[in-house]
DNA sequence: AGATTATTGATAATCGTTTTCATTTTCGCA
DNA sequence: TGCGAAAATGAAAACGATTATCAATAATCT
């Protein structure tokens, strides 16, 4: 085969069950300290190679940091949107929203565009978070982005 | 006044009637260009402090592009989406689908998250675009986040 | 086995962004 | 209007995630 790497498995794992999107450098020393002895883990050129290839099979899903850094997470394969939670990062799959469907289908006829497609990026506090964050917090950290 | 720059006029109107989402760097150069001498124009610091500051102020948007570079528009004050061309990166501001408060009011209760907010990037191939690139583009180009 | 090809790891290079800090400008106020 | 504090600026260095390089190693094929 081509294109592959033994250490596929190991990342898709070390992503599974994670309840927040890691980066390459997290998953990387996850997979250092999940070693017993012997075998010596991949190195972090490996697992940036290995991130990139399950990310275009659809493996795994991408997302920008605020800082721009690539995180990655292990997603269901049915469609699905991300709820975040603002302050600790935990993420929530949300089935898709087909309701958006009648709202693309308006968007592509009225711009003249064609092959459409949308990320439905939600964002939220979550009940362990929210009982930390009294009320009202600044409400210019919300970012320009959400728009709900 | 505190935490302003005389140039923000300046960064603002270059930002004014742009099509497309640009860099600080692409803004840089384009305030160096649009001088016929004398003055000099600002730093790049200056450049990135102003962005940052119009960006927090809500005054511009700030997209993340594939690579992670920040890029910023000067943006319309009522509520919106973006729909990007994919082949050339234009931008269509999409009137804000208020079809949406449905769904997301139904997330909120679902999940327990609070203060819900979304952020809907639309892409597709724009009518000029649309000519050059005949049929079924690389399914795969399309990104893990176009899931309609 | 021997030749060929793909994968790996260590390191250097890239590049957008941030930090630092000395210098300049602006502001508050006598 | 002149002076001291505070803010803004520019130049350069530091940063940090990602990518490129390339020699060494492992897998594959005949
Ligand atoms: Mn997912
Ligand atoms: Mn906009
Ligand atoms: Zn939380
Ligand atoms: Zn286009």
């Amino acid at each position: 085969m081509r294109g592959t790497s033994k250490y596929d498995r190991e990342v898709l794992s070390a992503l599974e069950c994670d309840e927040r999107f890691r980066s390459c450098q997290e998953i990387h020393s996850r997979l250092a300290e999940a070693r017993g002895g012997g075998s010596r883990p991949p190195s972090l050129s490996t697992v940036y190679r290995t991130l990139h290839r399950l990310a275009r099979q659809g493996e795994i899903d991408t997302i920008h940091a605020e800082d721009g850094e690539r995180l990655y997470r292990r997603c269901e394969t049915s469609p699905h949107h991300h709820l975040l939670c603002r302050v600790c990062g935990r993420v929530e799959e949300i089935p898709h929203a087909w309701e958006l469907r009648p709202v693309l289908d308006r968007v592509g006829y009225q711009s003249g565009f064609s092959e459409l497609g949308c990320s439905l990026q939600l964002s939220g506090v979550c009940p362990d978070c929210g009982r930390s964050v009294p009320t009202g917090e600044d409400p210019e950290e919300r970012g320009a982005d959400a728009v709900l």
